[in-house]
Parts: C-alpha cells; structure tokens; sequence
DNA sequence: ATGAAAGCGCTAACAG
DNA sequence: CTGTTAGCGCTTTCAT
C-alpha cells in the first residue's frame, strides 16, 4: 500500500488539494499549513507519484534523446557520451528525466519517435545530429512536437537548433596558419554534402582570400571520414605538390594525412584537426584540432527545449557554441 | 483532445473495457471484436497513452541507469556508451525504455536512485560499476527494488550481477605469454581495493604456478589507472631486473609502459593491456590488450533484470560474460 | 465474450 | 486561503 496524498491530507487534517498545491508550491498557501502538510509527509515517508502528476498534468518532465546510427568510427569520438552528459546536466537542473533509444536506420528512429510521442513519454525530443533531407525532422515538423537538432538543420526557420559556427572555426585557423607564416595550405574535408564539410571549406576559401591568397584546386580534396581515406587524398596532394600546412574537416582525416607526411619525411608540414578527438593527443606529433565542445553544445539543446516545452517566450531559436583551438605538436 | 480508448469503443460499438483487452491481447477477446476495434483504431489513428497504462498497472516498462561519478580519464573508454547500447538492445527488445541519470558523487548516486523509486518512474535500476561498500548497492537491497549490478558486487548472494571472468582472462593472458617462451611475467595492477585487479592477480599468480614458474615480488607492482602511474611502475620493475612480457589490468597502465620501455629501447618486451580502449590500436606498438565485451554485459544486465521484473523464475542471479584477447603488436 | 463501474494518484476549476 | 468535485486515460473486478 504506497502513501498517497490522501494519506497525507488526513494526518495533516487539510484536503488532498490542498497537499496538491503544497506539492506545486502554490503561492496562496499558509506558511502555517505548509508546515502541518510537510510534517505529515515527513511522517508518512510520502513521495508523489511523478506518474500520476504526469497523467494529470499532460506532461512528463522527460526528454527523448534519438541516438543516431552511425558508422562505429563515430563512436571512437566521445560525442554521443558527451552530448549526453550536457544534456543531462541541465536536464537534471531542471529537474527533468532524460530518455534514450539506440536505432539501427532512420525508419527506426522515426519509428522511436512516433512512439515516443504517441505514447506521451516524452515533453520533447533530442535529435543528435542534422541530416539533409533528415526524415525525422520532418517528421517532427509535421506533428508540430517540441524538439531541438544539435547541428545546423536545413531550413533553420522554425526549428530549435545548436551547432558550432563552423565558418568561423576554420576561418580562424586557417588565419592563425597564415599569420604564422604558412602560404600553401592545403584543405581536406568530408563530404561535401554535409554542411558542416561546405561551412567549413567556405571558411577555408574566405581566410585565404582574406589575406589575398590564391586557392589552388591541387591543394583541396573531399573524401570520407577515416584513416585510409585521408591518407590517399594526402598522398594525391603531395603528388602535385608540398603544402606546408594541410587544414582537415576531421582527426580522422588528419591521422590519415600524418601518415602520409611521416612517410614523405622529408619536410615540415603543419596539420590541423577537427573535433579533437581522445585520440588527437596520442599521436605521433600530437595532432592539433579545434574542439567543438560537445557537451555545451549538449547542453545548450536541452535549455533550448526546455524553454520551449515551458513556454518561455525567448526569441531565440538557436545557439552558436564556440570552438577553441587546441594547439599541438603538430603545428610547431 | 487526443482521442482516447473511449472514442474507439464508441465507434467500434463496444465498451471501454474491450478496447482495453484488445490492447493488452486478453485471449478471450472474439476474432471479430478485435478487428472492429482495431479497425476502429486505426480509423482514429489511435495510440495508447503509455502514462495512463502505468499508472493503472503500476509499472512503467522503463530501466534507469546511474552513470556513476568517474575521472574524466575513464571517459576516455567507451565502456559507457557501449554498456548503454547493450542495455538498450536488449530493453528495446522487450519493449521498454531507458533512462539514465549523471551523478558527481556516491551522494548524489543514491539521491536519483530514490527518485527513481520514489516516484515510481522506474522499474528497475541498472548500475554501471561495482565498488567496494557501495551505498547504491546497499539502499537498492533495503528498499529491496529490482536491480541489476555491472561488476562482482561484494555480496554476491541475491543480488543480480553481470561481470567478465577477470580471474580467468588473466590467467589465459599469462598462460598465453608463457606458451610463446616468456618466462619472466611481470604484472602491474590497478588500486588492489578493487575486486578487478585481486580477480586479475590471482589469475596471473596462478597461471605461473601452474606452470611451474616462481613469483618474483620486484615484478609486481601496484598503482593507479593513468598513464603515468603505469610509465613510474614500470621503470621501478625495469630498474629492478628486466623482464621479458609484462601485463597490466588496465590499457592505460599499459601505455605508460610502453613509453617506459621504449625509453629504454634496447630489448623487446611484450606487453598486454586490459580492456581494448580505442587507443590501444593507436600506439606504437600497437597495443595488445583484452576485450571485454561491454555491449554484451549490457546486454545480460538487462536481461537479468528484466526477467526479475516479469518474475521469471530463473534460478540464475548472473552472467559471466567471456573475454577475448586482441592481439596486436606488442606482443609479437 | 462483453459491459458497468470503481479506482490508479494527482490536479484544477469552482465555490466559498 | 482551502475544500469539493470531476476528471486525466487506462485497467480490472464483478456481473451478465
């Protein structure tokens, strides 16, 4: 027999009601009943029933995160764990339940999140990343459910999002190569159909043309995001002809280029990273990168739900989190 | 006005009460009723309200995971992540959903764990680590709440609890090591207040025993899980006499031990590191090291706990879950 | 095989 | 400021 609220009500000799709004901390409650209520509680060991509150109130104080599925390499990156952990941390400060499901295809994470929200579980929905013509969006657009996309979304109109100015990043650091000398710098990135791969190649291309510096096609390549396949597009570069600075979308990519300089062994080429992955500082020379800061950006999507889900009239419908470069040996 | 099992039963012509068997898939439902009702259903685009269900049945179909407090370093290991999709594997599966919460201390722990219970949120409690005297493990077997254990707990008995065999890996490590002609086995363990490095221990002591191979005390060292308690214990060895393999509990450990007798360069000493992190593929040598199997040990702690929850009655309280040596460079 | 009605524990008008 | 009452949406005896 769990302790309810009418438990409470008669050893406090109020109404359930009245227990109700102590629970809520009405504001038109008697500091003097307040006390009885909480006596009564503390006696009885009461705690409410969050499920019952939920029914009541139409609201779960839970948010749904979709873990996206990806490729195993992305899992060597701490992003997931991460951006969890910033969710959870202002989730918590706000004292809401955080949910997550694990999907193998985007029909499975539609299908998580139509069951999430048919089934009322959850206040709001996480998507952890942004993809073109993403169906989960657009599924949630058109039942019009609060959610929130960590990376820039397509249309950004009406959508919450978080994400990195990944402009400005690689703006940033291709400059700081310039102003330390460099003048070939060479650019690999992912692919080019990702926004953050175009962001960031535009903020390649507008640093160089800043500081009046031609762009030679031989010095820009696209290709996947691993080891090997940045290792290839290094090898192809350095056919054509020597950078001395090789600017990337990813660490991947970046170990991938090292190898391929390491073996050319002859010259000092600077390199640079992205995402600053754990493994970033294990290599050999440690690899320089731009850390997106993850959990922020983790935690800056669940303030932005959670001020929608509330109903806070705030303006804004997104956050820029800034990046930081982590300089190593390999820019020496 | 979401629709309800009321405007089902009214348009399929039933009561309530028949809608609510067809949902729960009561057997003496006739072949006829259930398709008027889920013609209706799906006329209405009707889907249970999950909280309401919970709260009549007084159970939430949802797991809850305390992500404990940890260096940052044990982040670095994907242990996390991967339990977490173990667990949600299985969940998944069996239809339920998964909540975790991060804590940044024992206190804290225990706080969202009787949240969870007090609440009612949950309906059961899955912990990531076992420690010695663990508060968590100690107020879940008062309140006597479903819960399930990754890691031996001290008190094995009616507790539920997923672990690998750490005695028998080691011991299999060693034995290994002394079939390619090390005779000469050095070990360095993590802090021996933890069950895992006495289990690991044992397992080296023995596997030498057996083969009938002396203990030398100068070649066992004990210190903490970092890459530089793992570079000081293992110059303290290699001051004291040189060994010809030595094993860790733990991969980083084993990277300071490396960097160590790479210092020393002259003579090739085998090396094995624990548990597989990413970066073991990334040193030079590449590291040679124990897998053990986190998504699976997620995989089982569900499983077990699940079928404590649905009061299956089976007779076993826990899961060995088998390891699987990784050879890579160091030890060739 | 199906329906009526009470209840899970809490909240929110409305009334006073 | 506090009590009464009617739900929130579903399940579950107890009848029939």
């Amino acid at each position: 027999m769990p302790v309810t609220i009418r438990d409470v009500a008669k050893v406090a000799n109020v109404s359930p009601s009245t227990v109700s709004r102590v629970i809520a901390d009405n504001p038109k409650i008697s500091e003097e009943t307040k006390k009885k209520v909480y006596n009564a509680m503390k006696k009885l060991n009461y705690h409410p029933n969050a499920i019952a509150r939920s029914l009541a109130n139409k609201s779960t104080k839970t948010l749904g995160i979709i873990l996206p599925n990806t490729s195993e390499d992305l899992f060597m990156n701490p992003f997931f764990i991460q951006a969890m952990r910033g969710i959870s941390v202002y989730g918590q400060k706000k004292g809401y339940y955080i949910m997550y499901s694990y999907s193998n295809n985007e029909e499975e994470e539609v299908d998580f999140i139509s069951k999430y929200i048919n089934s009322k579980w959850v206040d709001g929905i996480i998507l952890l990343t942004a993809r073109q013509n993403d169906r989960c969006i657009s599924y949630l657009k058109e039942v019009n459910h609060p959610f929130v996309v960590i990376g820039r979304p397509e249309n950004t109109e009406e959508i919450l999002w978080v994400d990195n100015d990944n402009f400005k990043a690689m703006y940033d650091v291709v400059t700081h190569l310039i102003e330390k000398g460099h003048r070939n710098i060479a650019f690999i990135g992912g692919p080019h159909s990702l926004n953050v791969t175009k962001d960031r190649f535009e903020g390649y291309k507008m640093a160089l043309q800043a500081r009046g510096i031609n762009i030679d096609e031989h010095m820009i390549s696209e290709t996947d995001f691993s080891e090997d396949r940045g290792y290839d597009a290094m090898k192809k570069i350095l056919e054509q002809k020597i950078p001395d600075a090789v600017v990337t979308t990813d660490d991947l990519i970046a170990f991938g280029a090292l190898k391929a300089i390491k073996e050319m062994d002859e010259k000092k080429i600077a390199v640079v990273g992205f995402n600053n992955t754990l493994l970033a500082a294990y290599q050999s020379p440690t690899l320089t990168s731009v850390d997106i800061k993850t959990e922020r950006l983790g935690y800056r999507a669940a303030q932005l739900l959670i001020d929608k889900i509330e109903n806070k009239e705030t303006k804004v419908n997104h956050y820029i989190v800034e990046t930081e470069l982590i300089e190593r040996e390999s820019t020496q």
